[in-house]
DNA sequence: CGACACATGTAACACGTTACATGATTTG
DNA sequence: CAAATCATGTAACGTGTTACATGTGTCG
């Protein structure tokens, strides 16, 4: 649900039209978020569908232009009020591959995450280079890359603590590892999940 | 393409049915990533068309096992290897939160800010204490945990970098926040992006 | 038998992607 | 006029979600 709002808050400022607000979707996002077009306008029609928006009846050029309503002005603010539901982690590629690597025979666990970890570093420094390389006070910009660079950062400590994790298990005892997490008889049933949200 | 690989994963180690994949998955996921049955048949579905894994022709109960071919242990060991494509950073709802909030008349951002950094801050503190409560060694869960909590701490850091970033800007000169980016004038359209992968 | 669990599916939808089709307007 | 660009769509598909439908086997 990131379109849908973020369209919702670009027509806040005033009646727009598709590819205008693709343009400046990507504007606000420092040109680092691309939007298909197509998108915009399946986006638009649910969007008027749901009495968020209405398009003009302005039979001006070949232009469609939107505008929210009160309807789609309640559901922006709420949609900033509240946090968004994380009681379950979303499933990520590549904690996904170490997972499956741990217990794929004739894989080398290590491999795949220094593989992987050499690519994210290369990764972040592009990113840095392309904010330096960005207009001076260009928040957008600076904003939407430090988010990914972050979130990298995070990925490349938490490929570090698993190897780290992974040798000291290989170390304690090799038999152990079957004993970790048996794959037969799949233990008593208790999902983990989180109750937030009000 | 998570899931899919997953299963694959799962059925490399011998054939197994729709139910017994979503428990394995479960598990190997320390119980914190939820899988709904109706993907693992959909999904198994799609494996099958695709020639990368086999129904068993054994008629031997209600339960129907899969197996997983030559052709699908290949494609496993290729997703193993390869990277994935990260040449444009994924739309993060917070991120674009804190966009919007920005520039939307009538609303604080930094109260936006904090309210969020608030919740995940106690969001960590759960999967924490959830992680402690788990079996020793429970390395899935261990791995798993850690994933989410490594991600939510970046987060929490982006949005203090970010809430300084905008204070300072504030200060620098409240004339100068319509300067950042005008909505109107998109810019000569430069659209960022990093040409990795091979 | 009737209730419950196991097990397999299907339907409908949201969102995202790539690709293609169709006009209208500008410009060489 | 012809070509390029602007603008709006549609189609097909993958992935994910929730909810429902349908059997089958077991057990009180």
């Amino acid at each position: 649900m990131s379109v849908r709002h973020a369209l919702l808050a670009l027509l806040s400022e005033g009646p727009k039209y598709g590819l205008q607000l693709r343009e400046e979707f990507e504007a606000r996002t420092g040109e680092v978020w691309p939007l298909n077009v197509g998108q915009v306008y399946t986006t638009l029609q649910r969007l008027e569908r749901d009495g968020l928006v209405e398009s003009e009846g302005t039979d001006e050029g070949p232009q469609k232009a939107y505008e929210i309503t009160e309807s789609g002005a309640a559901e922006l603010a709420e949609w900033l009020r509240t946090p968004p539901d994380l009681s379950a982690p979303p499933r990520d590629e590549l904690v996904m591959k170490v997972l499956v690597a741990i217990r794929l025979p004739g894989t080398d666990v290590h491999e795949v995450i220094q593989a992987h970890r050499r690519y994210l570093v290369q990764l972040m420094q592009q990113w840095t280079r392309i904010k330096e390389g960005g207009a001076e006070g260009d928040l957008n910009l600076s904003l939407a890359v430090d988010a990914e660079v972050f979130r990298l950062d995070s990925v490349v400590r938490w490929l570090d603590a698993a190897d780290a994790r992974l040798k000291r298990a290989a170390a304690d005892g090799p038999g152990k590892q079957t004993t970790v997490q048996p794959a037969e008889a799949p233990l008593p049933k208790q999902r983990r999940r989180i109750g937030a949200r009000g």
